[in-house]
DNA sequence: CCTGGGATTTTCT
DNA sequence: GAAAATCCCAGGA
């Protein structure tokens, strides 16, 4: 894995959807005990704005998304269904409540331990899964990285134990899969996912994926 | 391949 | 009191 280097201010101050998509072949890294797990991004879902029915924000600022109208650059976390965690990042400026859900990585280093914090207390058999296993849902990438509401509101820029990177050899286009010279990784829209309940915005084409990569949680 | 239900608790009505 | 930006497992085709 060659150098990382962090994303700062002024790649989260994009509009939404260019951050969403610019996301993709970035890479999350996660510091616990001085030791490292890193997941390539490979899908993403946008949630944008005051009208935005999917959002949790169309319901007005409220003590638990007041977090999505602060500053970009924030990790925006919270509980759904009584017992999973989800990962955003907050865009657009104070005020305009607007974040980036992250939906699935790549696992690229320190496996073993996402194994561990996926299937503590479990009775699976770790090591017939495929890997994709560890981090293809949004929630599964939260146990995985060890994620939860301790680290809402942290500040991805300057923050020790999360932030984003990119390999700067990867700069124009992501890769995905094997590092063996594949083509740019293409990027499909499709609509969001779980959102049923979200009148016209459930129809919005605000997901997007690294077209064909194993490691996505849904076509 | 697909469908349906249970887990579990915060959040907002 | 209902719903939720999910996951996992069981059962049927």
């Amino acid at each position: 894995m060659s150098r990382m280097r962090r994303l700062t201010k002024n790649f989260y101050q994009q509009d939404t959807f260019k951050l969403a998509k610019s996301l993709l072949g970035k890479y999350l890294v996660r510091k616990i005990n001085n030791k490292t797990l890193l997941g390539k991004i490979v899908e993403v879902e946008a949630y944008y704005g005051p009208d935005d029915l999917a959002s949790h924000a169309s319901r007005g600022k409220t003590p638990r998304t007041q977090i999505m109208f602060s500053q970009p650059g924030l990790a925006y976390i919270y509980l759904i269904y009584g017992m999973y965690y989800c990962f955003n990042i907050v865009t657009e400026a104070k005020n305009f409540p607007a974040a980036v859900l992250i939906r699935a990585l790549e696992p690229i280093s320190g496996l073993p331990q996402m194994y561990k914090n996926r299937y503590l207390n479990k009775k699976k058999d770790n090591f017939i899964l495929h890997p994709s296993a560890l981090t293809n849902g949004p929630s599964k990438l939260c146990q995985a990285f060890k994620i939860d509401k301790k680290l809402n509101g942290h500040n991805l820029i300057t923050s020790r134990i999360i932030y984003l990177a990119e390999n700067p050899k990867e700069k124009i286009s992501a890769n995905s899969g094997s590092a063996s010279g594949g083509k740019p990784s293409q990027i499909q829209s499709a609509k969001r996912i779980g959102v049923d309940y979200a009148g016209d915005y459930k129809h919005k084409l605000w997901r997007f994926y690294l077209k064909n990569n194993p490691f996505i949680s849904s076509k």
